[in-house]
DNA sequence: CTCATATACTCGTTCTCCGAGCATAAGCGG
DNA sequence: CCGCTTATGCTCGGAGAACGAGTATATGAG
């Protein structure tokens, strides 16, 4: 076995991060992107075919010119499997190293046990590496809880108790994260938020989830558990949060947030609740839906005038409840930001991925490791 | 002149970085650090040598085996003029490649006019650029204000109008940033929250500044504004805050909230009135300082919980702010926090780069576009 | 004084990437 | 239908960086 030479596959290692991060990019588009020259181009691809990491197939023809090809995903070349999972659901793909998600799977949950999701998880591990072999190389998890260093810590719509998610993927390497900020991930690579240097990524469903995304990649804090904005205390104190804290933006701009303006019952299902509530006409529910609505958007104009963003994507129920009081929305932006963002106030967008961002963002995330130089010179020594 | 060949001095930019990151290492110690082979060693030292970027010296023997050479600067190397802009006064320092500042100034505005005070530091820089000639290749500019692409946007304690920095380098490139994010680099590099993955800094002198720091790395945002964390609605909704938005934090845990607390009027200097405050013993004062000390903490919990950071740094009036009511600090503090952190809160440490942090800060961030492999490459192909 | 230790220097080898030149596969226009 | 243009791929010699093995050197320990 030869020593790792210093950057020995750095140029492979950005071709494969290039084509992971642009599906369906041809040989000549990274050659550009990289400002590779064409043999190192030819050797590089020559090299990946070799060790069985990339395969090419003829481009359709766009112009004149010698025709290129589209890099694609080899055959025998490394997997990742993708795992999100939800309250009442679980979804799966299979991600190869050209970005592509494949073998999508939709499952119901029959039982919401920790114990008994896990284990059909674990199940789905298994019947993966049965099928894929040495090809599966890693496991990626969204999860809609706090998560820090593979832990699940607190999951409030699951209701479960503080986990160890590493039993999951068995011997594989785990990568466990909060769905909001997998989904905030899938935006800024692919969806709203492309290209943005800097952006803030909200969703609510229970409470608020997100992300502060610089170049693509979440602030994910010491131990993963970075981007819990629904615990910053925008709201009234007064108000004790379930998860310790007082004051927090979560209890003010949720389903939740909206029965307590309408003097009704704490709501079991608050995401079907303030679907409910959007649905109503009369005044009261006008009223209150305006005042969560004023609540998320002063609170973003908070984290923009911290951020700076170029750009914030918004996703789940913020989106309905945005375009249900939309000037509201808009004054307590404006209203809430710094003077000198008010001439150019980073704009507010719907996400693009819908259910299947936090998939994409697992995907997304994986793929940065398999894509790395390390991962690439280990998978290349065994080929 | 050769083109700029792929990674040419990628192991020269790496040695020089970590020659700045940690001043007075050895050569021994840099090839430790980067996994350098001895033979690579040699020789990329004695390349650097070559150009003129850096010399060596005996280094003190500490035990056995051959002796190495502490890397230091070349006399005839590259330089950065460090500028530290306060409220009162101006600092300088020059800043060489092995990380150390030469030649500190500590001078008095005459007249605090912003023309008159620019046209001062211009005349340092050309000052400068006398003695230094084309060693000299940067200014780095620590402002007390909000900096957006070297533009001077708001700068309270100046009481200065947005305004354009870019002159007081002329033609060099300039760094303009704020003051107290450059100070929380140098808490991240040489200071408390060294080593930190994650860190958020912060300082109280007239409102509160700060950054959220990644390896080290501040995140600036779009234009370079991030950090304001000031002006996060952590308050009242009902004051409004001279930066435009209301509920500012900002307003909370100054010499102004201490003034409100005492009824008193709006005091000329904040932090003046401030250390006044502390050093009274009387009931009301020490309640002031209570209430101001807990909004302070529980905003540090709130971002605690947003971003999950290694260590928390605080500085200026925050630390006699804190040492004045330790317990309502730690009771705000631990009870802003969700649940899970309450384990193992990170820990708030008080900053040990003093009046020093933005002059090392905006040091430290010169030297990083210095010390990268572009800029390395174009100074070696004039030597 | 000798040995152990840590580091520095030398040199041949390996490997990646480059650029120049040539080859190739399309579309375009007469 | 045949050259021309255009974009891309392939080949090959060369440059340069880093490595490893071997050797040299300066210190401390016993």
């Amino acid at each position: 076995m030869t020593p790792v030479r210093r950057g020995q596959w750095q140029t492979a290692a950005d071709v494969l991060t290039q084509v992971a991060r642009q599906p369906g990019i041809t040989r000549a588009g990274v050659a550009r992107a990289l400002r590779l020259s064409t043999g190192s181009a030819t050797e590089v691809t020559a090299r990946l075919r070799d060790v069985q990491l990339l395969t090419e197939e003829p481009a359709p023809s766009r112009g004149r010119g010698r025709p290129t090809t589209l890099l694609r995903a080899h055959p025998e070349g490394p997997v990742v499997l993708a795992l999100d999972l939800r309250q009442s659901n679980w979804r799966t793909a299979i991600v190869t190293l050209d970005g592509s998600l494949e073998n999508h799977q939709y499952k119901r949950h029959r039982s919401r046990r920790a114990q008994v999701v896990l284990d059909n998880l674990r199940r789905q591990v298994e019947q993966t590496q049965e099928q894929y072999g040495v090809r599966l190389q890693m496991v990626s998890l969204a999860v809609p809880g706090t998560v820090r260093d593979n832990h699940l810590l607190q999951a409030p719509t699951l209701e479960w108790a503080e986990l160890d998610l590493t039993a999951v993927a068995g011997e594989l390497p785990l990568l466990a994260g909060n769905d909001a900020t997998l989904s905030g991930v899938a935006e800024a690579r692919t969806g709203a938020a492309a290209g943005a240097g800097t952006a803030v990524h909200l969703i609510i469903e229970v409470g608020i989830g997100g992300t502060l995304l610089i170049d693509g990649v979440p602030a994910h804090g010491a131990s993963g558990a970075g981007g819990e904005y629904g615990h910053m205390p925008f709201g009234d104190r007064a108000r004790t949060c379930p998860c310790g804290a007082r004051g927090c933006w979560d209890l003010e701009i949720d389903g939740r947030a909206l029965a307590r303006q309408l003097g009704e019952a704490t709501p079991d299902d608050p995401v079907r609740y303030t679907e409910a509530v959007l649905r109503r006409t009369d005044r009261a529910a006008l009223a209150a839906v305006a005042q969560v609505v004023s609540a998320l958007a002063s609170g973003i104009a908070g984290l923009v005038n911290a951020h700076d963003p170029d750009v914030v994507t918004i996703g789940g129920l913020a989106i309905p409840l945005r375009a249900a009081a939309p000037d509201a929305f808009d004054e307590a932006y404006r209203g809430g930001l710094m003077t000198f963002h008010r001439g150019a106030p980073p704009p507010v967008l719907a996400a693009t991925h819908q259910v299947d961002g936090p998939l994409r963002g697992a995907a997304a995330l994986a793929l940065d490791q398999l894509t790395s130089e390390p991962a690439i010179a280990a998978w290349a020594a065994r080929h």
